[in-house]
DNA sequence: AAGTGGTCTAGACCACTTC
DNA sequence: AAGTGGTCTAGACCACTTT
């Protein structure tokens, strides 16, 4: 049985094989379907898929060629901490460090992308993997868009755990860096002399409405963030 | 007309806005179709889209729910070097510094996954930004899945550059760090006292094969991985 | 003007999972 | 056993792009 799965294969396998080198035009998806006996929705569903992992480039009329790799990209999942932290088979800990309300500074309102003057929440937390130091949160969540935020027990439940479970998001930024330690963050995290901080950033927003911005930090010779992806080649079955 | 992006735009707004909370079962492809006045097919073609964006779960006789949102993932473009610097209107330098064969020992081995004792090619080169040191790529290359790679001019021509261009991959593993600079990377990139480097290493797989490793690291203070995502409700037409 | 992909349809059969 | 999604078909019309 020819299925879109196994059309998907062959494509990509003569596209790893260098029977098309990038740049080169395959065959449209009426000669595809002529060739594989089969509709011709079949073949589009697997070039579409093809496409839609931007191995292929496709335009009316023009065709279907294979894409001008770059090098494909990297996807980091962030999790919420604790799973993060129990899934590798560790016990999770968490505390807070503060808790605050204040209006926007220029400083603050750009980091979030909230205009000058909104209420803002301000919150610093330490995660704990076996009673180390594993990362700390330092957020801002804007009132305006979550005034919710204000009845939630911080001391029991995250920041992080709340927003993840509790707030849809539509857009969001992330930024990764390796900074020099400030001395809060040495003795908070425990870390060695020299030892940098690895920093994750991320921004959300909701409908352009900015939501929160927070700061992960953590100590840069036992934090590594890993990314793997599945093998294309891979048959699903066997 | 009621097209699969129209259908797939409402029911993210209704996960979106809370109509079904995580874990809710949305109603499935025959009375949608019905609804919407449209074949099942379109449906499930929206219904699908969603689940692989990671915002559905689907299961036959179970139904389609929302998923338990654990944080949508971030996805990182690396770019050939070159690219990356040109595109933000800077000079591209490249200088190669070192290249070598030898064969592997047991942690060059582990790096780039391959057995003991494989051929390999190994070359440390700098990347330079308007003359400024941008990245040092310190690089091991599979003789054994790349004989070509002793042909190369890579006093011309960077490894990234042309493994990119030239060497499908079927699958990669990327890990992203914070490290305290060595001596030799604070002599390079010309760190400050204390700066940190950021490190991206990558492996490189055809069929099972191991093809590369590289370490490629960055002056703390001067590089920022970023990430955007997407804005899910932004429509595509107004 | 013509070629190619984009999408929809109505129906069919099947595969998987729960009941 | 029955409900739900997964996939395929044959055909149709359209949208976009190039010639």
């Amino acid at each position: 049985m020819v299925t879109y799965r196994s059309i998907k294969a062959e494509i990509l396998d003569g596209i790893i094989r260098r029977r098309w080198a990038p740049g080169d035009l395959i065959p449209n998806e009426e000669d595809l379907a002529r060739d594989y006996g089969c509709s011709r929705s079949t073949v589009n569903r697997a070039l579409q898929e093809l496409a839609d992992l931007g191995i292929l480039e496709r335009r009316r009329k023009a065709g279907t060629r294979v894409a001008q790799r770059t090098s494909r990209g990297a996807l980091i999942q962030i999790q919420i901490v604790r799973n993060e932290i129990e899934q590798s088979g560790r016990r999770y800990g968490y505390v807070l460090l503060e808790r605050a309300e204040a209006w926007a500074g220029s400083e603050t309102a750009a980091l979030i992308d909230a205009p000058r003057g909104a209420a803002l929440m301000h919150l610093r937390c330490l995660h704990l993997a076996d009673g180390a130091p594993w990362q700390i949160e330092d957020r801002l969540i804007s009132l305006a868009a979550l005034p919710t935020a204000r009845e939630v027990d911080f001391e029991a439940l995250s920041p992080n755990e709340w927003l993840v479970t509790q707030v849809p998001y539509s857009r969001s930024e992330h930024i990764f860096s390796a900074e020099p330690a400030s001395a809060e963050e040495r003795e908070r995290l425990r870390l060695r002399p020299d030892e940098p901080v690895f920093v994750i950033e991320r921004r959300t927003w909701l409908a352009g409405q900015a939501l929160t911005y927070v700061r992960l930090s953590h100590p840069g010779l036992a934090y590594r963030m890993i990314s793997r992806e599945d093998d294309l080649l891979a048959a699903p079955e066997a």
